[in-house]
DNA sequence: TTGTAAGCGTTATCAC
DNA sequence: GTGATAACGCTTACAA
């Protein structure tokens, strides 16, 4: 016999408010349905599965029954018999990055459209977490989202997979991201066209994906332009504000700056770039009279920072959306569509002017 | 009969690498425990439950077969059976609000560490999705700590529930805040100091907690230097950057400009105060020098700001480590220790500095 | 088109 | 201290 035994359960109708006072209302099961329905269980739940294989009368007297109950079906029971979570994993380098924000937005709108649930994991690099997580991914999740740009681990090897933004090369799953590349190359271009020869970049983490394309475009930039790329002016960051802070020095008078200094900087991301105007400031440089710097990502500090920066506005919410599309389509077994990279901007404000020197 | 009938699964000991190139292996279940260690899977149950009842030589056997095997009790067989999920519901007004991100990491290392995991939910006041996240809560999760101000709904009414930041007045729930009064009164008491005697206060959302602390803390403030409160110089705000931004019109001579114009402004939020620098700064004014200008929260951004920004620190990490903790002793039935708010700290840079009119 | 019934993997009760 | 076993609520193969 079981703890519950064949206690009555308190039940009560959806919006029948007189019950506030009673004990807490069990929610209705399929049962509960099925009886005022006057149909099987297995009815109930092919209404909501594949409502074609059910006679019209019936359906409408199944749905008027589950509406009355506000019956919701219990995802534990339909996880367990069904072996599907309806939930996805969104795998974050980094949650304090407020780049991503607006990505979980697009990509939990679209989710929850199609009766999906978000879970997010915040993974450093190199966090001995991982492997929990892939075993967590395996028994509570569908499909993972991966913007580490990094396989989660043998464990979830075999799920559903979406690599957005950071790409991991070589992995046979859908990518989505934009051309980074193409992106550096234009704020370069961008530089060049105000005059400006000796071009700094400002990097991001070694190894990372974005790093590479962004540094690749920033050579691609000074080629177009004639320009032979100078190790000498090519900074290491990490993508963060004390990165940022940290290159200033390079661009300073005194030991440790560039031999021939640079009048205008690329940084990777926005953040770097506002940690290196706001301690080029602080230091009595002018930007962008002094130094101009163009940063990535276009955040929402971008514009209100002062002087307002000039970047690369990604389509952040859009990635998201594509992403979630993509893992949809697995899920209904469908083949991702396979798109090209998405459409960015150079957004042009007041961090970037004419060089001066 | 049923679909997967009596097929054999696919299953190797954990670490068997020789099995690489099979079928998926199935992870495995509390009966192949029990098998390997010679017990009954109950036995297996106890040992996780509890380990004092069982013998410690059957302990010992069944949690090397536990590791042998990696097994991990599937979690949707667990809930349905025992009713419990595990997890907890994190409600957040805005998820870009990256004020958010450091008090979800507090949250998210104390409930691992018990066990638990998070799930974050992102609301915005009025959502119609209020109702779905009840209902989704009541099946989903254990608990929720909510940060938005307001209860669920009906359906969550009688789970275990937590206040953080923004309490809620006159809930029977635990409450875990900072002291907003006697924070924002401290910056008035910190621009008082300075020799400034017009104050202004850019408020928050109207009708918000936060909002009507600070404001009376602002008012405390004025008393203690016995200033008299000024309706005209309380601007209504909502803690974005837009509001700071149109609240520099205010300061700015011409029509709508306040009367006798302040030279102090507490915001009661750093973006708000940022967006109110930037706009200030953009207009010709100077920030310290004709505008002293201090926020609330210390995000990350205040202190890379130019000027960087004063403000009140608020202990994030120790927020959400606090409000877990709460929550964690809910659920273990025992009743959370009531604690005072937490400590606050008035960090002054360079955005305020002496009066000079 | 609908119903029957097995079983997903675990936990909790009861009996020993 | 340990084992047998009945649920938890649902989905789905198969029968009718």
């Amino acid at each position: 016999m079981d703890e519950r035994g064949t206690t009555v359960r308190a039940r009560t109708l959806a919006g029948a408010g007189a019950a506030s006072d009673a004990a807490p209302v069990a929610p209705a099961r399929i049962t509960d349905v099925a009886r005022l329905a006057e149909v099987s269980t297995a009815t109930v739940s092919r209404v909501l599965a594949h409502p074609e294989r059910v006679a019209p009368g019936t359906r409408a007297r199944v749905e008027e029954a589950v509406a009355r109950l506000g019956w919701v079906p219990n995802p534990a029971a339909r996880t367990l018999r069904s072996q599907k979570t309806r939930m996805v994993l969104v795998v974050l380098p980094d949650l304090e990055n407020v780049f991503f924000s607006r990505i979980l937005r697009g990509i939990e709108e679209t989710l929850a459209a199609a009766g999906y649930g978000m879970i997010i994991a915040d993974l450093g690099p190199a966090s001995p977490r991982a492997g929990a997580l892939a075993a967590f991914a395996r028994r509570q999740v569908d499909g993972v989202i991966l913007l580490n740009g990094r396989r989660l681990g043998p464990e979830a090897e075999d799920m559903p997979t979406i690599a957005l933004c950071e790409t991991i090369p070589g992995a046979a799953i859908p990518q989505i991201a934009i051309d980074n590349r193409a992106a550096a190359r234009r704020v370069v271009a961008h530089l060049v066209g105000l005059g400006h020869r000796r071009i700094a970049h400002l990097a991001g983490p070694e190894g990372n994906v974005l790093e590479i394309e962004r540094a690749a475009g920033y050579e691609d930039g000074l080629r177009d332009a004639g320009l032979a790329p100078d190790p000498a002016l090519v900074w290491p960051g990490d993508y963060t504000l004390e990165a940022g802070v940290a290159a200033a020095s390079r661009l300073l008078p005194g030991p440790g700056s560039a031999p021939e200094r640079p009048t205008a900087v690329f940084a990777s991301n926005d953040t770097m770039a506002i940690g290196l105007v706001g301690a080029l400031q602080e230091a009595g440089l002018a930007v962008p009279d002094d130094v101009s710097v163009a940063g990535f990502d276009d955040i929402e500090f971008a514009a209100m920072y002062r002087p307002a920066l000039t970047t690369v506005r990604q389509p952040r919410r859009d990635l998201g959306r594509v992403a979630a599309e993509a893992m949809l389509a697995r899920l209904a077994g469908r083949e991702a569509s396979a798109e090209g990279p998405l459409a960015t901007e150079l957004v042009v404000r007041a961090s970037t002017g004419p060089a001066r020197r």
